[in-house]
RNA sequence: GGGCGCGUAGCUCAGCUGGAUAGAGCAUCGGCCUUCUAAGCCGAGGGUCGCAGGUUCGAAUCCUGCCGCGCCUGCCA
């Protein structure tokens, strides 16, 4: 509703000074006062005016107040300050609108988005820099959802890459294991932990034996031609990881539409066909001199933002004529906008307790009927700021094959990294030298085993929350707190990872990151479990909540209204869809999580400002008790964009 | 060298397209549980918004130049 007034007035505003100005280019953009006794909206336009017009601020103001038409839903307008337009609801109105439903309706938007999150090397167990991605992509299709758009959510898995080598080499080489013995050992419980330690011993290995080396090329070779034991390996390896990781993501309650396989983007000749594009446009040539002679490349020029020297060019194909990640995620891109030609076939590979199907890409026809993948009208890489280069070069092809609006569409969403702090590195048994201990963070490798294993610290947030839930609740049987602090502890993991904006570094530090107090997920489902509270008390003693469009009518809001606190209360409470638009505008999940935060906040303070069931005069218990239930749907409403759930109890 | 990002309270961070007295959490100190669960609420202290210029009626926000830190700049991804 503050949205849609908020766009009703706007409009108001353009149109006047269309009309009475013929001014057409000037964007008119309301603010928030700053304080709130100024009103609920802020028109600054008077500014904006002044030199065009020639005149102070504050006479255009006037005259702009006073001419502008009456606007449904505000009772007034005032000139404030050097010539503010300040803009007062009318209180009844609002109230009532909210009451009685007539809430927007989320309008669909023409066009597909495409999401692509998470795309974890299925070679190893996740760890949390793979959470930050996994929930921030989550996160941002929930908003996309809320706000109308039609979203597609791929998970790219790179089965046929370096890392997935890796650990074939290990089974192969250093263990000595057969492809069987490998898929018996897949069976057992954490198998991606196991290769987890088997990647690091492979990293290890190489460091000592450089000539080892050469078993990855080995490993690599027999992965695209898809023949051999080191092949047959390789693919166990990668298939039941993914597994592990869709597991290890639906405890968060994030899954995926679509995953597309590298390894068909090879066989059925995504790439080849894109290679053709790039060569036929002139986008990569073949380097017959310097380091990169023997090599397909793309000059620097198509992707440089700099001044930079010719021979920076990227490798695109290798000089032994294997494609990089770089020419791979070309011809991938190039099928997200249905600009290849080609599709894949695609089977359904598993299905999820609510029934939505998790669709997988196969090289052969299939009999399923699949949805319409693809065919995205706009694009979001969910990828860390470190492949910034990359997704530089892959926008640039999409750019010299002419496909500059796609190129414009195709959005680099990326994030900062997770580092651990010196304090949690000590906690976990990593070792550190004098100037890491005094960094603020220190980045953590997967490759050499360090880090955090996502399952591992879900496990810990659970266990901790426990222990809250038990001395909270003793008598409750186990099972029912267990499930509780799930809740609290997924939504405690989410609430971590999207507090701070993007393009921050988390220094991820245990003791913060379990604590369950002040700006954390728990203190925004704690709100909703009273709000519920009070509900269900009610209706227990009453026997039901009473209609509030019956009782409580237009009339009745204004009246409750305009004590000021009530109003402040629920004109806050009511900025939900705003705050996603903005969020969504913006491409910053925090947002969301920050509004969270502060209706949690706000509402805790009416809740022990005004004791609801014990309000003696009936007109206001009402209204109290639809307040409370306002608060409660707009809480579960920005919870669900952020994926987090309302326990029971707390 | 080049590219990207960061620098705001003791610590961790917000601050939307420039706007009216710079915010929150944690930590510290002091209050509040016989009233809808204290994972809560109230209060206090704490800031030359890295530095220097510039644009503007107005700059934490935009521009330029410095300083400090991080990441990238691979025939790994």
């Amino acid at each position: 509703m503050f949205h849609r007034l908020e766009r009703r007035l706007q409009r108001v505003v353009a149109d006047h000074l269309r009309d009475c100005f013929g001014i057409t280019d000037l964007p008119v953009a309301l603010e928030e006062p700053r304080q709130k006794s100024f009103g609920e909206l802020a028109i600054p336009v008077a500014f904006q005016l002044a030199r065009r017009l020639r005149k102070p601020p504050r006479a255009i103001a006037e005259e702009l107040a006073a001419q502008l038409p009456a606007v449904e839903g505000i009772a007034s307008l005032e000139v404030a300050g050097g010539g503010y337009i300040n803009a007062r609801f009318d209180r009844g109105y609002y109230g009532w609108a909210l009451l009685s439903g007539a809430e927007e309706v989320v309008e669909p938007v023409p066009g597909k988005v495409i999401v692509e999150h998470t795309n974890i090397n299925p070679n190893k167990a996740a760890h949390i820099g793979h959470l930050r991605n996994a929930v921030l992509g989550d996160t941002f299709v929930r908003m996309l959802r809320a706000v109308g758009r039609q979203v597609e959510v791929q998970n790219y898995i790179d089965n046929t890459g370096v890392q997935v080598a890796d650990v074939a080499v290990g089974f192969h080489f250093l263990e000595g294991k057969s492809a069987d013995e490998v898929a018996q050992l897949a069976t057992a419980d954490r198998f991606d932990y196991y290769c987890w330690d088997l990647y690091a011993r492979v990293s290890a290995y190489y460091q000592d034996h450089p000539e080892a080396l050469a078993w990855r090329q080995q490993a690599l070779h027999a992965i695209e031609a898809g023949e051999g034991e080191l092949a047959r390996i390789a693919q166990v390896v990668a298939d039941n990881i993914m597994l592990a990781h869709l597991r290890t993501m639906r405890r968060l309650g994030i899954t995926y539409d679509v995953l597309p396989r590298e390894s068909e983007i090879l066989k059925l000749q995504f790439w080849a066909t894109a290679f053709e594009l790039l060569k036929q446009r002139g986008a990569i040539y073949y380097e017959t001199a310097g380091k990169n002679a023997g090599c397909w490349v793309m000059p620097a020029r198509f992707f440089s933002k700099g001044s930079v020297p010719e021979d920076e060019s990227k490798v695109i194909v290798r000089s032994d004529g294997t494609v990089t990640y770089v020419g791979k995620d070309i011809a991938y891109q190039l099928w997200k906008f249905g600009l290849l030609g080609k599709d894949f076939y695609y089977r359904p590979l598993l299905v999820e307790e609510d029934g939505h199907t998790v669709w997988v890409t196969t090289d052969e026809p299939q009999p399923y009927p699949a949805p319409q993948f693809g065919r995205a009208t706009e694009v979001y890489n969910v990828i860390d700021s470190r492949q910034s280069y990359l997704q530089d070069v892959v926008a640039a092809g999409l750019r010299a094959l002419g496909f500059t609006e796609q190129a414009e569409k195709s959005i680099h969403f990326a994030y900062e990294m997770v580092a651990l702090s010196p304090r949690t590195c000590v906690e976990l048994g990593i070792e550190l030298n004098e100037e890491d201990r005094h960094r603020p963070y220190v980045e953590v490798s997967g490759r050499k085993g360090l880090g955090v294993k996502a399952d591992d610290f879900i496990d810990k947030l659970i266990e901790r929350a426990l222990e809250e839930v038990s001395a909270r609740h003793p008598d409750e049987p186990l099972e029912e707190r267990r499930r509780v602090a799930t809740i609290i502890a997924i939504g405690a993991l989410r609430y971590f990872m999207l507090r701070f904006t993007r393009n921050v570094v988390i220094a991820f530090d245990l003791q913060e990151a379990l604590s369950f107090e002040g700006e954390t997920g728990p203190y925004v489902q704690y709100a909703a479990v009273r709000a519920r509270n009070i509900l269900r008390k009610y209706a227990e003693r009453e026997g039901g909540l009473p209609d509030f469009r019956q009782v409580l009518g237009r009339e009745a809001m204004a009246r409750q209204l305009a004590f000021e606190p009530f109003w402040q209360l629920l004109l806050a409470a009511s900025k939900a869809e705003v705050a996603i638009h903005r969020a969504v505008a913006s491409g910053e999940p925090s947002h969301v999580a920050k509004y969270a935060f502060q209706l949690a906040q706000t509402f805790n303070t009416f809740y022990h400002d005004y004791p609801v069931i014990h309000e003696q005069d009936p007109e206001r218990r009402t209204f109290l008790l639809w307040m409370t239930e306002y608060f409660r749907s707009q809480l579960h409403r920005v919870l669900d964009v952020l994926g987090i759930q309302v326990p029971e109890y707390m």
